[in-house]
DNA sequence: GTAATCCCTACTAAATTGATAGGATTAATA
DNA sequence: TATTAATCCTATCAATTTAGTAGGGATTAC
């Protein structure tokens, strides 16, 4: 299931994408018009900024705003940082990978196999889709 | 993440797939060839079995089948039962629908969209796999 | 009758999730 | 310069889920 941090987080992002202007925006303004309490998204946009996906602005008038285009956004980066690995098993993750403690041999195992199908299917999605997809903008 | 549960179910499920013989499979000897903690392991052929996919004969000799060919039995219907839902987001599940609390318009929802997507790669590959596939009959 | 096996329920420890609380820091502006 | 409005940071917490354990009941082969 996806967690409420990265349901939360894609909301933001397309929110701050489909504003016009070109001041920051604030997370008081996001939090209210989406829904989502207020200093819970506090905590998700610090860590899309500390990934370099935002930027941000201190102090009165603050906020944030995208780093990059909407359409250079990819949602491989996006996901990684809010939801983690993007591989249901860390030993075909590929970003995170970590040998399984009771498999004695990854190739033969059935569950690797199943597993790297569904990475690069999913992976194929996020790589094919950008913020701009998900903002219409 | 995979849960232990279900990649264990997929071991087991693969275990009994490749044993030749007609005699049913015992826990026993699944746990200790796969390394999984039997009681453990007890309870998840216990709801592969409620769920259709296994039969199980009862006392001495006794222990655990498969119902159908290998060939026959989709992934789609394994993970549903070892995982749960397919869809990342309840709103996009086709068994186990239901909407969300904050989405006013599901079909306005970014997330909504790259999440079909995603289910729709899955379930992809969860149709195209069964359980000969994953163990080799 | 006995041993082997599945079946069932209840319990528990650890991790994760979805928050909340309280304030420190920074910047605009009156 | 004082005030106000923002982000930034750390700690804490309750609820849920996960992974596993415990103990015994029911059934069957021999």
């Amino acid at each position: 299931m996806l967690s409420k941090k990265t349901k939360y987080g894609l909301k933001a992002l397309t929110f701050i994408a489909r504003s016009e202007s070109d001041m920051p925006v604030q997370v008081s303004v996001i939090a209210k018009s989406e829904q989502i309490p207020q200093k819970f998204l506090e905590g998700i946009l610090l860590t899309l900024r500390k990934s370099g996906i935002l930027g941000s602005k201190k102090g009165k008038h603050g906020g944030y705003y995208l780093r990059s285009l909407p359409s250079e956004i990819k949602m491989t980066d996006v996901m990684r940082v809010l939801e983690g690995p993007i591989a249901m098993v860390p030993c075909v993750s590929l970003n995170y990978y970590e040998k399984c403690d009771d498999c004695p041999d990854e190739h033969k195992c059935s569950v690797h196999k199943l597993m790297i199908e569904v990475r690069d299917n999913t992976l194929k999605v996020f790589r094919n889709t950008t913020l701009a997809d998900l903002s219409g903008v």
